[in-house]
DNA sequence: GGACTAACTGAACGTCGTTCAATTAAATAG
DNA sequence: CTATTTAATTGAACGACGTTCAGTTAGTCC
């Protein structure tokens, strides 16, 4: 079979995301192949290749599209006044959407880069944002006096994250 | 080759542990493949499979060594009487565990079980311990009036440790 | 020394990520 | 409208992977 435009480049491209999701959803990262994919969405394993790099780019783009949630579900929730309830409300949704969606979490820490390669700085960026949000919070409970412990706080907090 | 007994199998035992987290160490996760091990110990692949499940069960294992490395170092750290202090301590030492091993510390989360499987008693229990350090410490920070919070830094501190 | 046992091997199986020559449909030019 | 160019798509092929297991051989036992 030769061109086919069946789809859109960006179709293809939303379907093979949406079909990587599924999989992981249902059975899991080590349950995600290239062949897979491809089944799910009628193509062949060599054209995942026009559209991604290779499976590390797809599955970043992936993450890339669970942090834009996670940071939607965060940043919809405004400040009440009130700091202890922002972060009590900033927790909650934090592990709910843990909670709802476990396998895509997991993917966020269960995957890794090949030797030497760094994430790219749009990945790194979309997490930056969500712990911006925490820290946010997080701050009206650290007094200036404390500072120290607040430090660690964060760091802890990133560790959460990776 | 038939029966060799170079080695007894508690040797073999810990040689292959050992390779697998010099490889881990000096490669990353992705590297890690049982013929590479195999190498390492000057064995054949096959081998591996006389002592240890599969490979899952071999990255348990030098995972759990690395549970065991964390929980002494941590545990080393005594109380000195002041909550802050003791704190500090802990956390810093738990950063330096994590900045001198990151590719070990990775491994405890970028490995996941196949579909099903749950982690062994023994795993969990390594775990728990670890984060039963981390909430005494923690637990002179949260007065009663404020347990809710000492509810959710637990959880995050869960999270942190997955 | 012969029979038994258990360690060890390595070829084989199916699957994986990835590549790429070949094919064919769409786009463009004349 | 036809010929040419361009680009999407395929699927066979490659090397590497985890895992199995029949076959081999060294140690153990009587």
């Amino acid at each position: 079979m030769g061109r086919r435009s069946d789809h859109s480049r960006e179709e293809l491209y939303e379907m093979t995301v949406a079909a990587a999701r599924g999989i992981v959803e249902a059975h899991g990262f080590r349950a995600l192949t290239v062949r897979k994919i491809a089944d799910a969405i009628g193509y062949s394993p060599g054209t995942i290749y026009n559209l991604f790099d290779n499976l590390d780019d797809l599955i970043i783009r992936l993450n890339g599209g669970t942090l834009d949630e996670l940071f939607d579900r965060l940043s919809a929730i405004e400040g009440s006044g009130d700091p202890t309830l922002d972060l009590d409300r900033l927790l909650g949704a934090y592990l709910a959407y843990l909670d709802a969606h476990p396998s895509l979490w997991n993917l966020l820490f269960e995957h890794t880069r090949p030797e030497g390669q760094v994430l790219p700085k749009w990945y790194v960026d979309k997490v930056a944002n969500i712990l911006g949000l925490l820290e946010q919070a997080l701050s009206p409970h650290f007094p200036e006096d404390r500072a120290n412990e607040k430090r660690h706080a964060a760091r802890v907090l990133w560790a959460s994250l990776h």
